[in-house]
DNA sequence: AACTACACCAACCGCCCTTTA
DNA sequence: CTAAAGGGCGGTTGGTGTAGT
């Protein structure tokens, strides 16, 4: 398993590759292309697999390569798409020319571990009653993307989602335990944004969606919360594009990115999710079952598109974006992101990821 | 100067998906 | 239709360079 019959040769060299081998290689490539990367030692004479060239290739010598920092373009482009997609690595690539998903992995990939040193949320935003489980302690670091192998989904999550919901807040504030989370908003689309503070239980939202992706209104409350927000998204083919749920996956979504952007700021909490309808207003979800007590983004106003920005703006926290700020920035790189009309930009990014999914 | 810890990144591993016979 | 082969991808590991002590 894993290993390809070219690899199975026990003359096939490991380790690095020296500048000779480079040589080889991109000699053969430039001047045979690699058809068939199994055939490709062989022919370029090299003592290594073909996958091992392939990725040699792909990752180091191919000459539209991009080597050097990322830009902040390039990183706000990296996080955006990562909150859409989460770890496919691949799908974020093809948006960064010359950059492949191999250095993307990396680089995100340090800077959670950066991120992740920083020191702990105070007690009451961590589960201090419980002991932690190993899986509740992975369960904390929304970035270990779950390789969810390592965590049994349908014991630890549904186990405390709908068996114990008193042991299950606690989870549920680690999972949603976020400072600062990410949030995309879009012009005309659907907004997620966690903002509240009180009045939803974590894992409360209500999503109101119009226009171009469905036109439906879901509301999930906090038993089985995740399950229902879980299914409205796949039922409405945004699954996607969730900043967090937990997919089938694993037991969470970890394209919810929070801590990795937070900068200090203490605005906001996972507590709510608010959709932006198309008449681009915005609506508390806590009016729902708490009409009046609302606070965080609305208060139970209507916001205009312009003073989602201000606010947005006024929260000093970097994980708030708005896609149409992400591909002003990106206009600079043309052919970054496909060309969208104006009716959607989300819309269009999403269906160009599920046709692509 | 020597040692240690950390960060970065190239490469490998293992799995899944697609293609082909 | 099925199994094998190959390609692709995400996760992980290990080597190397660098900063800190």
């Amino acid at each position: 398993m894993g290993h390809h019959s070219c690899c199975n040769q026990q003359k096939v060299k490991r380790g690095l590759w020296s500048p000779e081998e480079d040589e080889k290689l991109v000699r053969y490539i430039t001047t045979h292309g690699y058809g068939c990367w199994s055939e490709v030692p062989e022919k370029a004479g090299l003592q290594r697999c073909g996958k091992s060239c392939r990725l040699r290739w792909i990752n180091y010598l191919r000459p539209d390569i991009r080597r050097g920092r990322f830009t902040q373009e390039e990183e706000k482009l990296i996080i955006s798409l990562h909150s859409i997609v989460g770890n496919r690595w691949a799908h974020i690539a093809s948006h960064l020319p010359g950059r492949t998903d191999n250095e993307i992995k990396n680089y995100w990939n340090s800077w959670i571990k950066k991120k992740i040193r920083k020191p702990p949320p105070p007690p009451s935003q961590t589960c201090s009653s419980l002991p932690v489980s190993p899986a509740m302690d992975q369960l904390s670091t929304p970035y270990n993307n779950g390789t969810a192998g390592s965590i049994d989904s349908t014991t630890t999550l549904d186990t405390l989602l709908h068996h114990d919901l008193a042991a299950a807040k606690p989870l549920h504030e680690t999972l949603f335990s976020s400072q600062c989370p990410l949030f995309m908003f879009e012009n005309n689309g659907l907004m997620l944004d966690c903002s509240n503070t009180t009045t939803c239980t974590r894992g409360d939202y209500v999503i109101h969606e119009h226009g171009g992706l469905n036109s439906s209104t879901s509301t999930a409350t906090t038993t089985g919360c995740t399950e229902a927000w879980h299914s409205t998204m796949n039922e409405n083919h945004i699954g996607q594009a969730s900043s967090f749920g937990y997919s089938d996956g694993g037991p969470m979504d970890l394209h919810y990115l929070p801590p990795l952007l937070e900068s200090g700021s203490s605005t906001g909490h996972v507590e709510n999710m608010v959709a932006i309808d198309h008449h681009r207003q915005v609506q508390s979800c806590s009016s729902i079952e708490e009409e009046g007590d609302q606070v965080g983004v609305a208060g139970g106003q209507s916001l205009e598109r312009n003073e989602l920005s201000e606010w947005v703006d006024s929260q000093r926290c970097p994980s708030f974006l708005i896609w149409e700020h992400v591909e002003g920035h990106l206009n600079n790189h043309e052919a970054v992101l496909p060309p969208v009309s104006n009716s959607s930009t989300m819309e269009a990014m999403l269906a160009s990821y599920h046709s692509s999914l």
